[in-house]
Order: C-alpha cells, then sequence, then structure tokens
DNA sequence: ACTAACCGGAAGATTGCCGTCCACTTAGGA
DNA sequence: TCCTAAGTGGACGGCAATCTTCCGGTTAGT
C-alpha cells in the first residue's frame, strides 16, 4: 500500500467516526468522503461496504478501551482503585453515538469482526478478574457484576452529558464499600 | 368525532409508541397504520403530519409519568422515600425508544407541544420541592439535583435493560445518605 | 522518466417514504 | 328503516436522498 493511500485511509476512520457520532450508523458515505477531505470513490475502494468502514472503527474503539483498562490494571492501586479509575477514565471519553451505534449493530455483523470480539471477550475477563479481587476484599458490593459495568459504562457512554463524570461517580459511591461521600 | 374514529384515533396512538419504541420517531407512517389496522389515510387524516402525532404519544407518556409523581407524593412516606420509589417506577416502565425520541426532538417542534411542556415543567417544580425537603433533612446528598434525577431516568429509560431497575437502586444508593446496602 | 497505484466526483440506478385522492363503507339520527 | 355526513383504505405519482460504479486525470516511488 502506497504512503498516500495509508495516510486516506486512516483520514476515513477518522472522519466516519466523527460523522458516524453526530449522524449515526447510516451517515451517508459522502458525508464521510468529504470530512476526510477525499472522494467518495477512494472510501469504496478502501472499504468495500459500509460494514467494512465499521468494523474498522469498532477494532479501533475497542482498542483505545482495552488500553486504558491496562494503564489502569498497571497503576499499581488496588483493584478497587484501578475500577474506579478505569470507569471514570471511560466517562471522560463522550464517544456518544459511536458507542450506540455499536451497541445495537445487528448481531450477524459481530460474526465477521474477530479482531474486536476478541479484544472485548480479553477485557471482559480482566474486568472480571479486577472485580473478583475487590469483592473478596470486601472493597466491593457483591452484587455488581464485570458484565453490569460493561452495560453501565455502555449507557454512559451513549449519553454524553455535561455532568456524565459526576454521575458515574455516583454510582461508584453506590458501588464502592470503601467510599462514603460527605 | 364518531365512536369508531375516536376507536381509531386511540389505536393509532398506541400503535405509534410500539412502532416508535423499536424503530425510532422516522418510522414510515406505513408501518403504524398497519400495526394500528388501519389505513395510511386514516391515520393522516387524524394526524395532519408526523409532528402531531409524537405530540400526541409526548402528552399521553409525559401525563404518565407525571401521575406516578402524584402517586409517589401522596404515598405519606417521606421525601426520600417517595422520590425513590418514582425512580424505581420509572424504571420498571421500559419506556425505550420513545424517551430517546422525544428526548432528541428538535427544540423547536417542542413549542408547539404546549400539554407536553407545561406538565413536564410542573413535574419538575414538584420533584425539586422533593429534593430540596430531602436535602434539608440530610436525607440526600446536596450534589444532585432535581434535573440531575430527570437526566439519569432519561438515560436509563432510553436503555432498556434486564437489570435496568438494579442499576437504578445502586444510583439511589449512591444518592441517599440514610441507605446502606449491606 | 515511467508506470502501477491511486484519486475525485459526475451520473445513473435504486430505494423508500410521503401525502393525496377517491370510490367504497358505516355509524347513528330522524 | 333509510339517509347522509363522517369515516375508511390503500394504490399511486412524485420526490429526495443515498448507493455504487466508472473512468480520465494525477502521483508516488523505483
Amino acid at each position: 500500500m502506497r504512503a498516500d493511500a495509508r495516510r486516506n485511509r486512516d483520514r476515513i476512520v477518522e472522519a466516519a467516526r466523527a460523522v458516524v457520532a453526530e449522524r449515526g450508523v447510516d451517515a451517508p458515505m459522502e458525508l464521510i468522503a468529504r470530512r476526510a477531505e477525499v472522494g467518495v470513490g477512494t472510501v469504496y475502494r478502501r472499504f468495500p461496504d459500509r460494514h467494512a468502514l465499521i468494523a474498522a472503527m469498532a477494532d479501533q474503539y475497542i482498542h483505545e478501551i482495552a488500553d486504558a483498562l491496562t494503564k489502569a490494571e498497571e497503576s499499581g492501586e488496588g483493584a478497587m482503585a484501578a475500577l474506579r479509575s478505569f470507569v471514570l477514565w471511560c466517562g471522560d471519553q463522550g464517544r456518544g453515538a459511536l458507542a450506540a451505534a455499536l451497541a445495537d449493530l445487528p448481531q450477524e455483523l459481530f460474526e465477521e469482526m474477530r479482531e474486536f470480539v476478541t479484544v472485548r471477550a480479553n477485557m471482559v475477563e480482566r474486568l472480571e478478574a479486577l472485580v473478583a479481587t475487590a469483592q473478596e476484599r470486601g472493597e466491593m458490593r457483591a452484587d455488581v457484576g464485570a458484565d453490569d459495568l460493561m452495560t453501565l459504562l455502555n449507557i454512559f457512554a451513549c449519553h454524553p452529558t455535561p455532568r456524565g463524570g459526576h454521575y458515574l461517580r455516583i454510582m461508584l459511591d453506590g458501588i464502592d464499600n470503601g467510599s462514603r461521600h460527605r
């Protein structure tokens, strides 16, 4: 792949994220192309159909999150603290419609998105480990699982609000046995 | 209005709620008509445009919620308990896409929806009163307002999940100074 | 300097929804 | 029972937006 082509590919994915964020998964290809300062033809050459493009975005997206989880794990704080900072990090991202788009992607589409599915599964496992540790130590209420965290993060990701971070902090206060506001 | 016409009007609103819930505000009129077992012509006669139909749904929607708030207020429990049961009631409703649809309705459309806007404003006032009382008594953390509650309820309404009620309970545990899980 | 790879975007095809219109049916009063 | 104003369904012409291809022109990189 020629260097200029590579550059364009990246710009397209980036543009797609921006456009999808404000117009949804069904945003016209031309909008994406324009945002990337590229012709529609170029988009179609690189991504044979809309789905290929979505998959590319999804991969990028999930990797960013997985990286954040890694950082939280490696921060050397305890399990609960790691969870807390991971959750708050997610809250700061304001991913908006991209999260929503991925959330209600037709089941069948996921089947071709190997990368995404794998990374995601791995993340859930690691989250589960953190949760288990935190709960063993009694730092976290027992009726919340890693999947609940994922769900909650996704819900808030879909609804960026000015006070989103604040709401997550409240949730954490409800979850974290060690934290007492006030 | 003839009795059969009245009946149809009601069926249409009901059908619209169901269809909007699963297809969004832009759902084709024909789907709504079919769901109501009625011709498109009938829908158009009763509701000159899509907006009129949305307004009708919105009115019904907001009234249901306002009624629930009234019940909570009248239950004779304290302010915090009333808030708690109102919030949980909302969580049980699973309004889904209808809430989402109303949430990002273009600003200008609201201007014609007198009924909706009025009832909603009244609800906010009553919520504010409850919050103020609860906070004065120290039963509720001070950095959460009635508008935050509305936002949160809306967010959860937009994302019905099996454990939605559970999540709200966690939120409440984060908000309610008197509640200590475990 | 040469060429394989790449690019833009015009244009034709397709899709899906809108909203009207009118021939037919029915509720409900006289 | 009869009569008619009110109500009904859904086919249809029109429109607008998006898809996707295709090709003449450009450029990176050897």
